[in-house]
DNA sequence: TATAATATACTCATTTATTAGCATAAATAT
DNA sequence: ATATTTATGCTAATAAATGAGTATATTATA
């Protein structure tokens, strides 16, 4: 396979934008086209990104997560909701990010960081931040969870209280209007109640489709994290919650 | 300016904007571009850089390669080794799968057995356990290896002692012909010790072109092995050690 | 559903980069 | 001082990437 100058660039674009467009990288790179599609070609060929209409999204590192989900506007409000989170974490400290796609954005977008300590119950994320070599990445131990790559059990929570950590950025399946915050999993449980439990300031990062879904085990509830990053304003009985327990709403 | 003092600010470069091009360097050394050519070259022969046309950008290590390269680039004879070695294991045991590509390509030859408990340090062995549902994976935790995706360290270990194995499937960076099996990391050697003692079967995987590579830190000794997989026969000292210490030797 | 507007895949000519072999000049060793 | 190694530059042949034209597929719109 061929390689090019310009395919770590448009993966780099690809990772801070959550995707690219045929156009954008034309005036980018100066070329035409037929170039850009040929190397879109490729990187997708490689499962480096995912080729859709128009360009190329990053492809959803989660192990089988639908199509129509990856394209377009959550991805984009994805890595919105991820960049506020970014920015709210400095260089040089603890951070633990555990499961979910939301995560895996925050990931990515703090690549630009320098001298963190990033322990994560994500298989996917580790990847993502060894391209970094000023991120040290830890891996919690874990049963494999198939649907996303999370490692879940005992394992898990044991791995995460041998550390403290600065910054804790949740991810979830679902959210309820009464401030609860739902998994798929119970295992999940008792690894997010260590988390919170190990952590200066935790953070939740979910876009709003979330308060559509329904999920079984509540993991914990917001009115213990300290921040809650999304993409709208959420349902008023949520909103309304927050504001009785001091969980500040960062919109993107 | 001399050869020596222009390969480390390429390195520099590269390292700052992610690549360098041939036109770039030959403006700012003010040398012809063959001289540049060459320069890359010899970067991309050890490694430090990776030559594509027009320029060199940074190394991909595997943990950025895509998936379906990563499989594609299992040589024939890789995954000879990998299913003589598979073919060994029983379905329905427990077994330990650790760095190296070469037991990522017994992973992929296990995909057919049933009812497997596979417990790994590799983190890519986990995507490829993860398609079939009957193959319970669990992954180790530890420090991120970049250049390979190992997991090391004590956390490693820590998880490794919690369980007992019927199979374990080594890999190595390199062998000697007295027998050591080398690594080229030492936080690797506690996981491979902890790894031979809670196993009942140990297996070494390794193709004969491991005899020519050299690596610092000895894991273990061919003395340990049940059985050594392997593509051709190994250099007459290293045989001769291996039937002197009852360590089969399986060709494929 | 039909139609228009884009986007894409494919092939081939053109441009550009690369390799290889040889010549020259500087640095080092004998 | 002379030979030898090493770095560099030149030219021609080779290989690769690019862009243009055209046919096909996809998405948007009436």
């Amino acid at each position: 396979m061929a390689q090019t100058l310009r395919k770590p660039e448009i993966i780099g674009i690809a990772r801070r934008e959550g995707k690219v467009t045929v156009d954008g990288l034309v005036d980018h790179f100066g070329v035409t086209p037929q170039t850009i599609r040929r190397e879109l070609k490729e990187l997708s060929d490689t499962g480096e990104l995912e080729r859709v209409h128009g360009g190329a999204v990053l492809p959803s590192t989660t192990m089988n997560i639908g199509y129509s989900e990856r394209l377009g506007m959550k991805q984009a409000d994805k890595v919105d909701i991820a960049r506020k989170c970014a920015e709210e974490i400095p260089s040089n400290c603890s951070i633990f990010l555990n499961i979910g796609t939301t995560t895996e954005a925050v990931a990515s977008e703090l690549l630009n960081h320098e001298g963190l300590l990033v322990v994560t119950n994500n298989i996917n994320i580790a990847p993502i931040l060894a391209t970094n070599p000023n991120i040290e990445v830890v891996v919690t131990g874990g049963n494999l969870r198939r649907s996303d790559g999370g490692l879940i059990g005992d394992l898990a929570i044991q791995t995460i209280k041998q550390f403290r950590f600065d910054y804790a950025v949740i991810g979830c399946s679902a959210l309820h209007e009464d401030g609860d915050i739902l998994d798929f999993d119970i295992q999940e449980v008792g690894a997010s109640k260590t988390i919170i439990q190990q952590s200066k300031h935790v953070f939740l990062a979910a876009d709003s489709s979330k308060f559509e879904r329904r999920a079984p085990a509540k993991i914990a509830n917001v009115s213990e994290m300290d921040i809650f990053f999304t993409d709208k304003t959420p349902p008023p009985p949520f909103a309304n919650f927050c504001k009785n327990h001091d969980t500040q709403i960062q919109l993107s």
